[in-house]
RNA sequence: GCGUCGGUGGCAGAGCGGUCAAAUGCUCGAGACUGUAAAUCUCGCGCCCUAUGGGCUACGCAGGUUCGAAUCCUGCCCGGCGCA
């Protein structure tokens, strides 16, 4: 079980400073939560994930479902001990699959943006098409293996079965992440689902493990209320998630966290699921989030992009080889101590994986200490 | 020296009379990425323009054959291999 104690509440926004208190240990909220998805932050050891500042993972129950099976995971004692992990941890419960494997991968689009394919989404949904790899019912969700095409079934049973294997802190109930751009009536339709699920998911737990219940609604005002509504009724989830379209504007994020946040239950804690660009942390965390998740920070590391205090810098380009200077000046972490610009420029331009290691664990920092320091202005009473 | 095989865009390597500014891979350049199918994907990569079209220069060098040559012929230069 966790325990959420809220430390102050700021008078400027609906951001607070908190406690959650886990079997594994407390984290300080806000926190960023980097992704694991395979049980691993790609490149790092768990004494660097740790030494980035990270306080809390997430892993995912579709890919530790199809590999290596949940039954590895718990035979190895769980996902603590199985990652040598000790710190808190979540299992996203395979909900965004159904999208990512669906209709973001029919249509090449992510989730915040349907900028590339304008129309086509409403237009497979409204004519009821399943995306080609997923296929929905009421009873759950079949999906196939992109990897292997191996099928897979899903549902709030079977992912709150798999995620009690795994045995993570805290667990997701099984939702439907949908496309953006969805249409008011198959949102609408979908939410509904999506809280059938989430009161499946509450009866199908048998541990003591912490179960959020997810929000959904896309950026529509009517169901965002009704969906926070819904899930805060419900009574048995420990925390809240926030999912699907968040948005394809910052404006539109800031909109949607008002919209939800204040229909939730202010005693339990709140997760934002997969949001958080640096420049997205501070409106997150003033619309009252607790912790987010994403995978930017890692993902675009092994890509060789930096953050830094004056923004990206892409390590794949030439000039960078003749750089001597640090990743960012103002970056308090390891490597920027000890590495030059010109030795990580070469590691990305050779393909070599300690130039992704590298930029990993620097843009967790980054992202860590970025985030650290809005909790200190919380406290300060300036955010 | 003789014989033989070969010299193609930044590299490797297809093409072997027209549909070739030249396959493919790599490199290089630009872009994308927000609950990770992701050390990935997309686009560009001779020069110029009044640019979903047109012009120019190109396949070692110089000639030639042909309506037409990266593709055939001759000579030269360069490289690999074999024999002296």
């Amino acid at each position: 079980m966790i325990e959420f104690k809220v430390l102050k509440r700021s008078k400027k926004s609906a951001a607070r400073l908190g406690v959650l208190k886990t079997p594994h240990g407390e984290v300080m909220t806000p926190a960023i939560v980097p992704v694991a998805t395979l049980a691993a932050v790609k490149a790092l050891r768990s004494d660097e994930i740790a030494a980035t500042g990270t306080q809390l993972l997430i892993s995912n129950t579709y890919h530790l479902h199809l590999q290596p099976g949940e039954k590895i995971v718990k035979a190895a004692g769980g996902i603590n001990k199985f990652m040598n992990w000790p710190k808190p941890t979540m299992t996203d419960s395979g909900g965004f699959q159904v999208f990512s494997l669906g209709f973001g991968r029919d249509l090449g689009v992510g989730k915040h943006s349907i900028k590339y394919y304008p129309g086509k989404i409403e237009q497979a949904i409204d004519k009821g098409h399943q995306p080609s790899n997923v296929r929905l019912t009421e009873e759950g969700v079949h999906f196939r293996s992109p990897l292997t095409g191996e099928e897979l079934f899903l549902n709030p049973e079977t992912s709150i079965a798999i995620q009690e294997k795994l045995g993570a802190d805290i667990m997701f109930s099984f939702d439907e992440c949908p496309p953006p751009g969805a249409t008011h009536n198959y949102m609408k339709q979908s939410l509904a689902r999506t809280h059938r699920w989430a009161k499946r998911s509450l009866a199908a737990r048998t541990s003591r493990q912490a179960l959020y219940g997810i929000v959904q609604g896309a950026d529509f005002e009517d169901l965002r209320k009704a969906g926070a509504r819904a899930i805060t009724r419900m009574d048995g989830f420990d925390g809240f998630g926030i999912g699907g379209d968040i948005g394809e504007s910052k404006e539109e994020s800031r909109k949607i966290l008002k919209w939800v946040v204040p229909l939730l239950d202010q005693k339990k804690p709140r997760h934002l699921l997969g949001m958080g660009h640096i420049e997205d942390i501070e409106l997150i965390i003033k619309g009252g989030v607790d912790t987010f998740d994403c995978t930017v920070p890692t993902h675009y590391a092994r890509r060789g992009i930096a953050f830094t205090s004056k923004g990206r810098v892409d390590f794949g380009k030439e000039a960078l080889l003749k750089d001597k200077g640090p990743i960012d000046a103002s970056c308090e972490c390891l490597i920027c101590q000890k590495y030059q610009r010109a030795y990580i420029a070469h590691l990305i331009r050779a393909n070599e994986i300690t130039g992704g290691a590298l930029l990993t664990f620097h843009n967790l920092f980054f992202f860590n200490a970025y985030v650290a320091k809005m909790r200190e202005k919380i406290a300060k009473g300036i955010l």
